[in-house]
RNA sequence: GCUGGAUUCGUCUAGUUGGCCUAGGACGUAAGGUUUUCAUCCUUAAAAUCAGGGGUUCGAAUCCCCUAUCCAGUACCA
């Protein structure tokens, strides 16, 4: 039988990274085994709905290379693919559990259930809708038969429980954790169908992971409390349920419990994919892909948290990963969010990039600055510096000085390094920088300079490299006088020397 | 509270059929090297009595039991 398994977001808000590497593993598994990933839009709760969810989980997935074979935007033979426009469709289901005793019309209020919480509270104890409390609740179970049919042709609303057997344990077994086991009178009779029409994403769920044929659902271990209803409803329907596999969280960097969106902000990295704007608050959530991250390093520290190959290889394109997966090896327990192994992936993949892609990333910034540069030279300057790049987004800084003057020096570098006489030794050095000297004779030249004068290397080189980048970093300083050519050394240098001037 | 799940260096993890584990790798950290500088890169080091306690066994991180801690769920949300 061929594999298939979806990934099914509700549309309330950005896709959070938990839902990415969700997401990532039913991709690996799909394509691991021949099979199909489908994206399927869970948007059965009205109230939750946000406007450009969609579109945003879209264009994330786009961004991260993970392709769908079918599903919304994609389409495909078990259209349509969003549970809205498949409203119609659950309601026979619903029927079809009462019908054999598997579901229940249940009357009561939401104050009625409050005032119900209430009184067991009083009490200390915890009210559930199960196999103990029903039938003191108002529903079909202790409505006469007549009455219940009143109710609902006069209008009144209504929800569908599902109704447990008694004493009946219920094992899965789940492709992570092995094993499963719980009793059915533990269970509270969860709403299968809502009073406003709609299903809920427990009986949205199982219908369609049955209509559209899903083999394997793999998902976040917040479901796992209720795969028991899951794989009861199954049964009750008389359908071969899919195999579960329940996956570890992915925890907060600092202390534990779940990431959230709060984190981010508080801890200063992206949580998201994209950034993301919300249409409510106006308020703005960064993304890794703004944050100057490559999304082959994304994928690549994401597969690895919670999974690993089992050998000592680290670095895997999405191919590699495909061909690497196995379920088996997705790990038990949650796994913390790293950002600085997150950056140290995003530095490789960056200096895997061809310079020209990297050259392609400046040149907009070039021409917003009005700086026009031979793409030759744009591509020259970025190997100079690449290598020193871990975001996309800090190339600019990391290589301005290529392209234009410094326009203040750092001060704590002028301090440490620009002495008493640095204006007189640069100003003489100058004159080593001419047209009619190849840079390894300049060089020559200064080093004997550095000599004769009986000066330490540092302190003219600094003081030189200073003058040139602003401050003291940058590639070698024969290479950036190559780069940068006699003039505009010469320039930057008489420049240096008279916006700093003598100093102690 | 109840139900379920988890527990190996600071972090991600290897370890899965008990012995080659004096517990390996990577990130990070520290020291050194390279460099005129920063970054990169290279080398080395520190870093887990395998949550704790009992067993079983000639032998346990690996099997069994108990305890602790953490997490998740406990909605007409997904």
């Amino acid at each position: 039988m061929k594999v298939r398994v979806r990934f099914a977001p509700s549309p309330t808000g950005p896709l959070h990274i938990g839902g990415v590497r969700t997401a990532l593993y039913n991709y690996l598994f799909a394509k691991k085994n021949g099979g199909d990933l489908l994206l399927r839009i869970e948007d059965t709760d009205q109230g939750r709905f946000v406007p450009g969810a969609e579109e945003y989980i879209i264009e994330s997935f786009k961004w991260l290379g993970i392709k769908f074979d079918e599903g919304v935007g994609i389409g495909g033979p078990h259209a349509p693919y969003r549970q809205s426009e498949r409203k119609d469709l659950y309601k026979k289901f619903a029927d079809e559990l009462l019908e054999k005793g598997f579901a229940y019309y249940a009357f009561d209020s939401a104050a009625d259930l409050e005032a119900k919480r209430k009184e067991f509270e009083a009490v200390k104890k915890t009210f559930q809708y199960d196999v103990n409390t029903r039938l003191q609740m108002c529903n079909s179970l202790t409505l006469p038969k007549d009455e219940v049919e009143k109710r609902i042709s006069n209008g009144e609303q209504y929800v569908i429980r599902f109704k447990y057997p008694e004493n009946e344990d219920v094992v899965v077994d789940d492709l992570i954790r092995g094993t499963v086991k719980i009793n059915t009178s533990l269970l509270d009779d969860k709403v299968l169908y809502k009073s406003d029409g709609m299903p809920t994403y427990h009986l949205a769920n199982v219908v369609d992971d049955h209509l559209m044929e899903i083999t394997h659902v793999i998902r976040g271990e917040e479901w796992l409390p209720s795969v028991p209803l899951h794989a009861m409803l199954y049964k009750a329907f008389g359908w071969e349920a899919p195999r579960f596999a329940h996956l570890p969280l992915l925890l907060k960097p600092d202390g534990n419990g779940k990431l959230s969106k709060r984190d981010g902000d508080r801890l200063g990295f992206p949580v998201f994919p994209l950034e993301w704007h919300d249409p409510k608050s106006g308020e703005i959530s960064s993304g890794y892909r703004e944050k100057g991250y490559l999304p082959e390093a994304v994928i690549n520290f994401l597969a690895l948290l919670g999974w690993n190959s089992g050998t000592e290889q680290e670095f895997f394109t999405l191919d590699e990963l495909v061909e690497n997966f196995s379920i088996e090896k997705i790990s038990k327990s949650g796994a913390k969010f790293d950002l600085e192994k997150a950056k140290w992936f995003n530095h490789h993949y960056i200096q895997q990039m061809p310079d020209s892609a990297l050259a392609d990333l400046l040149t907009p910034v070039l021409a917003a600055k009005n700086l026009s540069f031979p793409q030759e030279k744009v591509l020259k300057g970025v190997a100079m510096i690449k290598e020193r790049v871990h975001f996309t987004t800090e190339l600019w800084e990391q290589c301005h000085y290529l392209f234009e003057a410094p326009c203040s020096y750092d001060e704590q570098a002028v301090k440490k390094r620009w002495k008493h006489g640095t204006p007189l030794h640069l100003t003489e050095i100058s004159k080593f920088i001419d047209e009619k000297y190849s840079i390894s004779q300049m060089h020559d030249f200064v080093m004997d300079y550095i000599q004769s004068n009986e000066l330490n290397m540092g302190q003219i080189m600094n003081s030189f490299r200073l003058a040139l980048v602003g401050e003291t970093k940058g590639p070698d300083l024969f290479t950036l006088i190559d780069f940068l050519g006699v003039d505009e050394t010469k320039k930057r240098l008489f420049k240096a020397i008279d916006v700093i001037g003598e100093r102690e």
